[in-house]
Order: C-alpha cells, then structure tokens, then sequence
DNA sequence: GGAGCGAACTGATTTATATCAGTAAAACTA
DNA sequence: TAGTTTTACTGATATAAATCAGTTCGCTCC
C-alpha cells in the first residue's frame, strides 16, 4: 500500500480533533449543532491519552477545570467522607459525561478512575463557558444536562431509601442493559467491568449480599451469571422484580 | 403621620419587584452584579402569592418553568415513583433554591409543597436565559449553583448508604443548625416545620426509628425537643456522632 | 506449573431497623 | 368544649441484611 494514500480509517491525529467523525457525537453534543458550531467545539475539545485499569481521570479535592466524555471504556466515580467512608457514585459508559459536579473552577467532589482501558475526551471548562456564548442553545443544552444529572441523582436516593436488595441489583441490570443497548450494544449479554464490591458499595449493600442476590436470579434463571459475563434470560421478570421487589 | 411622605418600611409593591432590598439577596443572587445588573434581574423576578400550608407550589409531571426562591417559611420537595413509592428529597429554607431539577421547558421530577405559610420569587427559565446572556458572570453563576445541588446529592447518597440511624439525625440536626445560622437565626434553638414521618422518609428510616433516636438524644442530654421545638445542647458530641455514628 | 492472591461465593450467626400493636397528648373541628 | 384526627412516642417481635468465617475458583507471576 502507497503510504502516501490517505488511509481508510481515520489517522488518531484526526479522531483526536474531530467531534464530526467520533461515533458518539449524537450522545454527548447538542443535536442542534451546525457544521460550523462543530468546528467551534472541535477546536476545543482534547482527546487525554488513554488511561489504563485503576488509572486517575482526576482526584478529590483537586481543581476542576474539565467536563469529560467517555469515549471508549469505563469509569468509575466515589466520594470519600472526612471519617474515610467511601460511596461509589456511579460508572460511566461510553458516551456519557462526567465531571459535571465541581464545576466551574471549583473543586472535584469526587475521584474517577478508569475501570479498563478507557479513552476520554475533555473539554476545558473556561472553554465551555465562551463557547456558550458564542453558540446558540449551547448553554441551554448545559443547564439541561446538569439538571438531568439532578433527576438522576433523585431516582438515586430513592433507590437507597426505598428499595430492598434485589430490587436494587434488578435496578442496576435494567440501567446497565438499557444504557448499553442505546450505544448499539447487546441489551441482554454483557460483561461487567466492576466488582461486586463496587456494585454493593454504589447500591448501599454488602459484598455477600449482591452475591446472594445474583446467586438467587441465577437459580431462578432471571440470568445467568459467569463470573462478570452477564446475560439477561428473563427481562420482564427482572423488570417487575425492580418494581415490587419481589419475585 | 402624614400619609404623603414615604412610608420607613418599604411597600409590598416595593418588596415584590426589588431584589436589591430583599434581606435575602446575598443568599441568592450572583454576588457579582452590580446596580444596573439588578435591575435587569428585578424587570423579570416575579412573587407569588403567599402559599399556606400544604399549598402545591409545583408538581411531579408538569411542565417546568421556573426556578423558585423561598423568601420566607419553607419548602418540601418529594418525588413519587411509578409503584407509588414516596421519597422526600428535601426541605427548602427562606433564602434557598428550588425547581433546579428538571430546567429547561422540561418537566418537574417532584412536587413542592409548603410547610407553613410561605413566600417566594420566581423566575422564568426562558427569562434566565436571555438574562445570561446579557449578564456577565450569571450563566457561570447558574451552572456553579447546578453544580453544587449534584454535590449536595452526593453527600445525601453517602449519608442514604453509609450512615446509621443516628449519623443521620445527628447530621439532619446539624444541617439544619447551620443552614438557619447562617440566615441569621439561631443555631441552637429552632422549630422544626416538617413532622417526623417526613424526617423519616427523607432519611429512610421509619418514624419509629426517628422518634426513638430523638428520644435517645434526649435522655442523653444531646438535644432538647419538645416536639418541634429542638434546642441543641451538646453541638459538639451530635457533631461527633454525625462522623463516627455512635456516641 | 505450582504458589500466592484477590474475587466470588456460601453458610452460620448477629444486629440494626422495620413492623406490628398499641398509648398519650396535641391539634383541629364541629 | 367534647369528639375526632393527627402526631409523637413506646414496647414486643420479626426480619432483611450485615457480619463473621470460611471455601472455591480464576488469575498472575515467578
């Protein structure tokens, strides 16, 4: 092949600098953008070398200067109480965003670590906001998002307050698989990149619990459970199991 | 007197449409603005009607279309969920935010109700937006307080899952405490506007479970509380038992 | 290819909190 | 002001999940 041939597949020079080309742009951009709002945005967002497993995206306490978007992977963000508790906040897929507490040269409220092999893109906060200016309905697609994290946060506690186990882990397959299946994936097969106890620290339950409990879907063949391989056998059970937590 | 000269106090039509002599703009306004900032802001803050208790200020499923200040009394926010499952996400004190869930045209994810007799201001979402963009620093100013409300509910998933009974009154108490000091009020002495079940529900504890750890704190000598009235005795041993969960 | 290690699982037991079942005292209301 | 309702409290009991104490299964690494 003549190197000097364009290659078929974008060069990483230019996924780094293209937002037009990243498959993910109809998850994480405004649907109203126009070309020429693309290249605005393309001129500010950076693609972080890739991180590896248990790999830092950013720390606790430190200055928050960036929103980030999973590009590939996944990460992982827990807050870390003054007494040393910690509580998992939540795993962010590809496509989704992260950072959006602390924002606004403040301080990241919690820590994010990369659960695999993850690529992030980021975007300078200082950025953002003159881009907000300087595109329409940008600032409202921020506020939306923000808002939206609000709700999410809110479905959160009451699945801490209100739920018992089996509808929190019934809960936590239903988001993952739902999740997954917008990005093209498989809704009903999937591997888990967390441990259990990640899982049972992010649902507010012990290790043995969320063990029990898979056991018991398993036994019951709602799924099946090969170490982190999940697949989803009865969807409408798990389904009715997250809304009266009980089967 | 003389019913010609202005009156000492300012009139109700004065306090409805000003900002800048509202007690409680330090509290809730960008500390940014200055005098010609304020009165854009003012062309377009509305008040309400005084709510009474149990008046609906907004509600779960309806459209969203302002963000709310409380000026006096208070709030309860609570969100009800497919199965009928109530979880109350907070009580909203004078000089405090709500509505910043669900923004933008979008719809509300809980209901707002007052406690007690109750004053607000609102603002429409459409009105913010043109604002930020004629207001420098405000739309950062939005976004810093989005940001915050993520945060607050992450400090709230860490008390839901990691937190016994008494961590959570202790930091209930304790929150409440510094929330009215810092409105000027007392920090030790103060009445409670909601009734234990909601405590309880907000907590995710049984009213039982309220009532007992309440009156363990009583006997202990931690608190006073003559039912809604609770006078902080010992704010350092509650503040001592808000990080260790035992006392 | 076996040692070592962490992750996942399982059983026995404990415990914190929920649930059930009331009482007492405010707070309405008629 | 008597009657009713709501709110707060208390005791007895039940139970879901935590804790404690392992075992087993995959990996990683000499």
């Amino acid at each position: 092949m003549n190197a000097n041939l364009k290659p078929l597949t974008p060069s990483l020079r230019e996924i780094r600098k293209s937002c037009r080309n990243c498959s993910l742009a109809s998850l994480c951009l405004p649907r109203t953008l126009n070309d020429h709002d693309l290249d605005k945005l393309d001129e500010v967002i950076e693609t972080r070398s890739t991180l590896h497993k248990d790999d830092v995206l950013f720390e606790q306490g430190l200055a928050a200067n960036y929103l980030y978007a999973v590009r590939s992977g996944s990460i992982h963000t827990y807050t870390t109480a003054k007494n040393g508790d910690q509580q998992s906040l939540g795993f962010h897929l590809a496509g989704e965003l992260l950072g959006l507490n602390g924002f606004d040269n403040q301080i990241h409220s919690c820590s994010a670590v990369a659960l695999e092999t993850t690529s992030v893109c980021q975007l300078a906060v200082s950025d953002l906001h003159s881009l907000c200016l300087r595109i329409e309905g940008l600032q409202r697609q921020l506020v939306s998002l923000l808002s939206d994290e609000i709700c999410k946060d809110h479905n959160m506690l009451l699945l801490m307050a209100r739920c018992n186990a089996e509808q929190k882990l019934a809960k936590f397959f239903i988001s993952l698989s739902t999740r997954l299946q917008n990005r093209g994936r498989s809704a009903s097969e999937f591997n888990l990149t967390m441990t259990r106890s990640q899982i049972a620290n992010y649902l507010g339950l012990t290790d043995e619990t969320v063990s029990r409990i898979i056991t018991k879907f398993r036994q019951a063949k709602i799924i099946q459970a090969d170490r982190r391989l999940i697949t989803i056998l009865q969807p409408k059970t798990l389904a009715n199991i997250a809304e009266n937590g009980k089967f």
